[in-house]
DNA sequence: AACCTCTTTGCATCCGAATGCAAAGGTGTT
DNA sequence: AACACCTTTGCATTCGGATGCAAAGAGGTT
């Protein structure tokens, strides 16, 4: 029986460290060493591993790599798929900071707390560094999360009886500005389009405006509840104009751009002329000049870093106690709404 | 020295198929095959293992799986982060499917052949089992994955000259039949709206178009370059106007529809009176009730289904040889679009 | 009871890279 | 030349699960 005689690697098989090691004659644990940042090399023996390396078309195994490491590199996105524009924008954004800080997103789109269920196990099969979660993730999944110290960045949401990182878009000031605004200018009937009933932030956007207009000694003249998509926005139209309003706030942009649409096109009413129209978030198709939605934005791309950055911090120290990070929305003066003409 | 005891696993490590096999009694082979459908398992040993698992909230690493196996059940998604709302669409709709087939998606966002490159390199350091690339990807990329034996899916793109597996949605008939309801309506000025240079489809959309246009012996009056965004649409509004067209054909929906809201808002046209507009794609928000466009529509859900369907068949066998698999387009008449008055 | 067959189980090894430790190499001082 | 000290290198082991193979067990037949 002759000697096993390993073959040189072929295109069919992965070059792997013992492969370079062998062509460029040193240790395995030298292949090892060219490719982390800040190890004991000689330049001479780098030299020399990258050149076998490049031939080889070795590239390190990140699999193999996290085995041993504990990091595997891997951050899960959660976000909704539901035809909300919001979150989209918000996917792309953190993807792109992702991949500026060397990490990688694993998506996962979840539309109920069901397949949350799926997401925490799959998670932890693949040893994903950190998790954030912009949609859907009950308070027992979170906290399965936690025992497995898997650190999770609550993107705009929260639980109100755990502590947890938190990024997320303040619209308190501006929607008082917007009410205060619109008061000034003369509207006292105002319509509300409400977010679904289990939104933290659609409730937190509407309180905020509810306050603000009680400030003004001023109560809704109806409300209607929808499910941040346009279709509910536009379904929503009739009802809401029922009481007469001279102005409605959408909890998000999405049904604005619904209600807009049906209060134009089927109600043949002129917005901002005959009705004011507002909404929160401040999404790109918003401000299309079919609808130049006045809005609350939200500052997507600096959340989106904050909430890498957090988690890249959170990497590092486990033990630091949880941080709510607040970023401020900013009003946008749209053409969809109008002081009331005196 | 006493022999090392091996702890009980706190909630601070992770438990190992090692750690259910103790707490069992039994080998970590018996562990392993518990967890891997239609191995040879008893199933009393199947219900004494299971027991364990639950118990120290065992799951599999996926990591460590991959590493022998050869198959890391993921996969990366490559696609454009640009404003083109088709791209959010088509991610959905591939993660979704992905899902149901139990692989989980590497998001990238690639704008460039320049970031394309990143991609290929991580790709194969994740062992990821394939990608589908709705995105740039240039030839020798493509090839560099094709050497590595990486499934690739080209979703709406191809080559010409290099032979890969590709779904795409032809629009071929469906613009014939638009062009030929136009000109049957009486128009004769068409003004064209074009997508990038290097845009493939772009090309073969405007290729048809002007096919079915000579067939009828009608060149276009006047021709604009756009990037697939919505401002480049505005933008190029006057330029294509200046010819006094009567229907305007954009490459996609996007340029549609910021041509429509320039045409109405800034020149005071009206559409579909004064102009009309069809676009191409038929994604959601060009629906909404303030574009209502007519356009030809890809059928975004069954194609992103193939896709999945053709990437799993990939993984199972390489030898085959690449299969283009084309679905059609189908006709959507809008609100955007109207015959010629006599 | 002896024998055969089919199913279960455990053993040992492997996947590919990282790392603590000790050995080897290099530089400088006296 | 001898010694100390720092850098570079290799060895051996580790991460966690999958799997071929042989041994053990179960069931059936004569």
């Amino acid at each position: 029986m002759s000697p096993p005689v390993k073959p040189v690697p072929s295109a069919k098989t992965r070059a792997t460290s013992y492969d370079v090691a062998r062509l460029a004659g040193v240790s395995q644990s030298a292949v090892s060493r060219c490719f982390k940042p800040g190890a004991s090399i000689s330049p001479k023996m780098r030299a020399r591993v990258m050149e076998a390396a490049k031939q080889l078309g070795y590239q390190p195994n990140a699999l193999a790599r996290s085995l041993i490491t504990k990091r595997s590199g891997l951050v899960a996105v959660l976000v909704a798929s539901t035809m909300n524009f919001y979150y989209p924008e918000v996917l792309f954004q953190l993807t792109q900071h992702f991949a500026e800080n060397g990490m990688r997103v694993l998506l996962f789109t979840v539309d109920s707390e069901a397949d949350a269920d799926t997401v925490v196990d799959t998670v932890w099969q693949y040893s994903v560094d950190g998790v954030i979660s912009a949609s859907h993730l009950s308070r027992t999944q979170f906290e399965r999360l936690q025992d497995r110290h898997i650190p999770v960045v609550m993107f705009n949401r929260w639980f109100d009886d755990v502590s947890s990182d938190v990024i997320w878009a303040d619209s308190d000031n501006a929607a008082r500005e917007l009410i205060d605004e619109q008061v000034l200018g003369g509207h006292r009937r105002f319509a509300l389009l409400l977010g679904p009933e289990l939104s933290m932030v659609g409730h937190a956007r509407m309180a905020q405006v509810k306050a603000a207009l009680s400030h003004h000694g001023i109560e809704p003249v109806s409300e209607a509840v929808g499910d941040y998509g346009y279709a509910s926005g536009a379904q929503a139209a009739e009802t809401l104009m029922a009481a007469k309003p001279t102005t409605i706030i959408a909890a998000n942009d999405m049904m604005a751009m619904g209600l807009m649409d049906h209060l134009r096109t089927e109600m043949n009413m002129r917005v901002p002329d005959d009705v004011s129209v507002a909404g929160f978030d401040g999404i790109a198709s918003g401000q299309f000049a079919a609808y130049q939605l006045t809005t609350i934005r939200q500052p997507i791309g600096r959340m989106a870093d904050a909430a890498v950055t957090l988690l890249l911090q959170r990497l590092n120290r486990d033990d630091v106690s949880h941080e709510r990070r607040r970023l401020d929305c900013l009003l946008i003066h749209g053409a969809s709404t109008t002081p009331l003409q005196p």
